[in-house]
Parts: structure tokens; sequence; C-alpha cells
DNA sequence: GGTTTTATCAAACAATTGTTTAGTTTTGCA
DNA sequence: TGCAAAACTAAACAATTGTTTGATAAAACC
């Protein structure tokens, strides 16, 4: 196996762990047994524990900037379509990660690695940098109203998801949808929730269909 | 100093510790020094770190189902007055008490202790089958649509809140409220929560004023 | 005031932590 | 093939963990 797969293979048995027992309680011995390698690896490796979280962060945030920047850029599309494109893509990546979306959610929290503290920052800045544009784009074209909170907009949109994913079980049991396939699950829970952001952003924007 | 007094304060000293550092993260002598106690009397009040953590997930969610019931089978309120006051109470709750939903959230994720597993799950379901009673009330006197999703609404309710909470460095940044007082800032924030979530429900209700 | 219970403390406890070491095996390349 | 670099390992490392101990001090009770 190359370097960068065993790294890469090393980095989704700690994300699987970490999303379960959070990264304090996952022991590098955990991470490693999981992985199926020694521990001597990961310091090996990513140099310490730490770093290995880092590169864990950085590795899956490379690429959501860029993505969004794309979206936004492309004039083909009307901004409520914008819209709906990126609560469908949020959604399908926070339901296709959910692991990695647990650690986000903790590491937030704990606030405790500066370096991941700096990326999250830098990003979420820019992702409601960029919302923002979005959003005049649309009042230009008289199709959003004025005075919209896009802050607070965007935190129900992550809100929502990340807590439905938190309360899965739940939710499943209260609709009756426990005998559910795993593939099967994840197209009902994407089908509902793009359903209820997309009517809860036209009512933030004012947008009328 | 009484003996529930100590108890209680060395739950709110580790209160504070859990939520900037995480439960695994905070030692028994980091915990013991905050309160300003000796380490050994975490183990001599509650008998352990973990127990610890269910006696202030005990005291925290004892009072909470009560008030939801008082306030849903009071006949004098309007389905709507009460979603509006539920909200209220939510928002007035988190706000006030930032450190420990800080912990709730990271617990949920870990799903480490059973035993407060077990009072989360208990306390969801009921607080999720209120809701659908006052839906279903609602519903009854024409003023809400049909066919609500209340687990998902009640998700919006906390995800928003929680993310605002996660998030208030960069929403303060983002909307120039840096060099407000604390005070202030709490007034702001619930001003703010309360109006955005009020509309959103009106739209997953169906509801017109 | 004497005695039992409760509260407090510093020190010690065994267990576990992330990391390093020193030695071995495997690999890549001439 | 030979040999240096990379990959890997088991063992050891010092540091830190939650908890217990045994000794005092304070409080409560008769």
């Amino acid at each position: 196996m190359e370097v960068k797969d065993k790294k890469r293979h090393i980095l989704e048995s700690a994300e699987k762990l970490f999303a379960v027992k959070g990264f304090e309680a996952s022991t590098v011995r955990d991470i490693a047994d999981e992985a199926g390698v020694n521990l001597a690896m990961i310091s090996y490796y990513f140099g310490s524990k730490d770093k290995m979280m880092e590169s864990l962060f950085h590795e899956r945030m490379i690429n959501t900037k860029l993505k969004v920047q794309q979206l936004l850029s492309n004039e083909h599309i009307s901004p409520f379509g914008k819209v709906e494109i990126m609560l469908d893509e949020y959604i399908k990546k926070v339901i296709e990660n959910q692991a990695f979306y647990k650690i986000l959610l903790c590491e937030q929290v704990m606030k405790k690695n500066p370096e991941i503290i700096k990326m999250l920052r830098e990003l979420k800045m820019e992702y409601a940098a960029m919302f923002t544009e979005l959003v005049k784009e649309g009042q230009k074209k008289k199709v959003f109203k004025k005075h919209v909170d896009v802050v607070l907009a965007l935190n129900t949109m992550t809100g929502t998801v990340t807590q439905i994913i938190i309360n899965k079980d739940y939710y499943l049991e209260f609709n009756n949808l426990e005998n559910l396939q795993e593939d099967e699950l994840k197209k009902v829970l994407h089908c509902k929730l793009y359903d209820h952001l997309k009517n809860i952003f036209k009512t933030i924007l004012g947008y009328e269909s």
C-alpha cells in the first residue's frame, strides 16, 4: 500500500473513533487497533495525535471553499436556484460524512486546537461573505427581500442538519423508519431535510416561487 | 457552607470547565482547582467523575419537563401563543446556560455515559410527544396546516440556537456587535433568535397572524 | 466534655496516556 | 546482489489520569 493510502486509511479509522468517543477519549492505541497498524505509526506518519487531527480537518475542508465559489459565480443559475443547490450539496455532504461532522461539532465547542480553530474561522467567514453576495444578487433582481440575516440563515441550515444527524435514532423511531435500509434511509433523510430547509429559506429570503 | 451548596459550587465550576475543555479533557485536578477544593472531594461528594457529570445533567434537566407540561396544558393560551412562549423560554434558557448546553451537545455526540443518554432519550421523546399534542390542537382549531414534521421543527429550533451559541463570536463580528455589554448582548441575541425562529415556525406550521 | 460522625487534606496508588527509542524488516534503486 | 532509505515493531519512557488511603481537623450529638 502506498504511503498516501496508508495515511488516509489511518485517518478514516481515526475519524470513526473520534465520532464515537471524541478526540480526547480516543487513544492512539485505539486508533492504531482500529486501523490495524502499530501505535508508533501515528507519530511516524503525522508527527503527533494533534497533528493527525489537523490533517483530518485539512483533508476534509480543502475542497469545500472552491466548490461553493464555483457555484456562486455561475451566471446561468438563478439566485434561489443557487440556494437550492447550496442546501442540497450541504445536506448530501453531511449525510455522507456523518462521523466527521460530529467531530467538527465537538471541536467547535472545545476550541482546543488553535490550528483547527483558525481553519474553521477562515472557512466560515468566507462562506458567510459568499452567501452575502448571493443574497445581494437576489435583492438586486428583486426576488429576495431586504434585510436578510445571512449568518442566522446559515446557522439554521447547519444547525438543523447537524441536530438531525445527532438525533437520527429518535427521528427514525418517531417516524417509524427504523427498518429502512442504510441507502434508502439516507435518501429519505436527505429528501425530508431538503424540503424542510427549502421552505424555511423561502421564508427567510422572502422568495415566492 | 452547607453540603448542598458545596456540591452545587463544585458542579458549577465543573460545568464551566467542561464547556471549555470538554469532559474528557477536564481532569479532576482542574475541577478541584477551579472550585478551590481538594481533588479528593470530587470522589467524596459524587462518588466519581462520571457520577458528577450525571449529577450535573440531573440538576439541569429536572425542571424542564414540568415547565413544558404546565405551558401546554394552559387553556387560556392560543396554540401559536404557546409556540411563541416555547421558543422564548428555550432561547432564554440556552443563552443563560451556554456552558451547559455546550456540554450537552458534546455528550449527545459522544454517547459515552449510558445514564445520561437514558435521561436525554426520555426527555426528548416526551418533548416531541408534547409538541405533537400542541400541533394537533392547532390543527383541530384550523390554525395550523396538516402534515407537520414535529421532530424536524424541534431540531431546527435547537439546532439554530445551538449553532449561534457555538458561533457567537463570528455572529457578533459579522454584525458589528462586538463591543456590546454582556447583558445588552444577551438581549440582542435573544431578540434576533426569537424573531428568526418565530418566522420559521409560522412557515412550518402554516400559521397566519 | 467526651465521642462519634463528617469533612478535609497530602500523599500514594495503579492504570493509562502520547511519544520516543533502538532494533528489525522491507523496499527501492544502483 | 548489495546497500542505504523507508517502514515497521515491541518495549520503554515520563507524564498524567481517576481514585483510594490514612491521618487530621471540624462539627454534631448526647
